[in-house]
DNA sequence: AACTACTTGTATCAAAAGATACCGATTTGA
DNA sequence: TCAAATCGGTATCTTTTGATACAAGTAGTT
């Protein structure tokens, strides 16, 4: 049994083993020697389209948006929650690769931070870790798959109910508090036409819109 | 030394273990005891949506086209070629769930079928297995997010040029043998819209038409 | 109150994509 | 060789989406 400095092992490192189910003592050490924890404030990037990746970076709390763009437009891809990482950062923890994201804090997060050439040999030397990483690709290729048929299948108002839909499950008032501007990048169109379209959906009944808010009624 | 069942160890097998770079002798001998080797004819079904993954299917030689499909409208999702496999039957080796895919061959397909639930524990025992599966997931991973934003960003006659391009790579005469309706599935339209920019591209000079069958001249 | 920055509403026009309809060409195989 | 099935061309019309332009609303600051 290693007594581990109690500096070092606070809170945040602690929730995370618990959600990772980190049982191995000498990966809860490893962890604890080259993680780094920060508070990074809002509209933060954690990484930018092009970069190279040097970190593998664990949300423990906060929202970060991740997305592609080109030119003037752009598309989410997904959310990464507590406690998630970013397949993305975790394939380049595999092969130094340039992010073909974006990413981006939405409020402030609490994130842990582990070099990714460390992480590199703990895939097949601890099993926690092993189903960690593989759950993760997992999910988020299952996301990706359900966001890809969204998009290949639904027209823009489909996908539009479909977004304000999702977003609304998480607060109690089933509003969404997002301009129109900002909704037109989630799905990838322009902002007339979601506000064209949410005009439609409030003369329907569906929503009842306010000033950059949005209540979904059903 | 393990002396192998001559009868069981074919071509493909050894095939097999030289692309995955399976060096265990022990991975070596479970793969022998369980897989089955088939030659499945053109056109027939692999998986199918929503029903139960029962097999992990690895391609040895041939060609199957992996899609998902909504009514009267389909879209490509990936090929499956040597020495590759489906990772949605690889995701569903970690949990038993049912295809959101459907996957048939286009040409005579070599595979060989491992049983899900044995494969389960390979990841974690062989480190060739792991390094498989998860390359497997990440260029997977990126493929798909590489068709996301090619559907998200571009118009059809752009998609289509890509397609046509990226196919006619791997014809000596840069030629794609294939119908208009076919190809219309590909992308994600319809025959009538596909025939029509064909005959747009073909009179900017970038194509030239056939019966069923177009050349791609830049 | 006045100013600024941002947000929303909407009308008009243009382009992209889909739907329908019809006809002729090509292949296949009985 | 003739019929059936599939394939390809094209015209017309509609719907969807995007682009442009401008007016008006909202919130925060000084």
């Amino acid at each position: 049994m290693i007594l581990f400095d109690p500096i070092r092992m606070n809170p945040e490192f602690q929730q995370l083993f618990k959600a990772l189910k980190v049982s191995e003592y000498k990966l809860q050490k490893e962890i604890l020697q080259v993680g780094i924890i920060q508070t990074i404030p809002q509209d933060s990037f954690i990484v930018e389209q092009d970069k190279y990746i040097k970190w593998l970076v664990l949300v423990i709390n906060g929202k970060v948006r991740v997305w592609q763009e080109q030119i003037d437009r752009q598309i989410l891809l997904y959310y990464v929650r507590p406690i998630q990482t970013c397949v993305l950062s975790l394939s380049a923890t595999f092969s130094d690769c340039k992010s073909v994201v974006n990413a981006k804090t939405e409020e402030e997060t609490i994130v842990i931070k582990l070099p990714v050439r460390h992480v590199n040999s703990w895939n097949f030397k601890y099993k926690s870790w092993n189903d960690f990483t593989t759950h993760s690709f997992i999910n988020s290729y299952e996301d990706l798959l359900h966001s890809f048929k969204n998009l290949a299948f639904n027209k823009i108002d489909k996908r539009l109910l479909n977004y304000l839909r999702s977003e609304a499950q998480n607060n109690p008032w089933n509003q969404v508090s997002i301009s129109h501007s900002q909704l037109a990048k989630e799905i990838g169109t322009t902002r007339e036409v979601v506000s064209k379209i949410l005009k439609q959906l409030e003369l329907s009944g569906i929503v009842r819109l306010e000033f950059k808010k949005i209540e979904v009624l059903k």
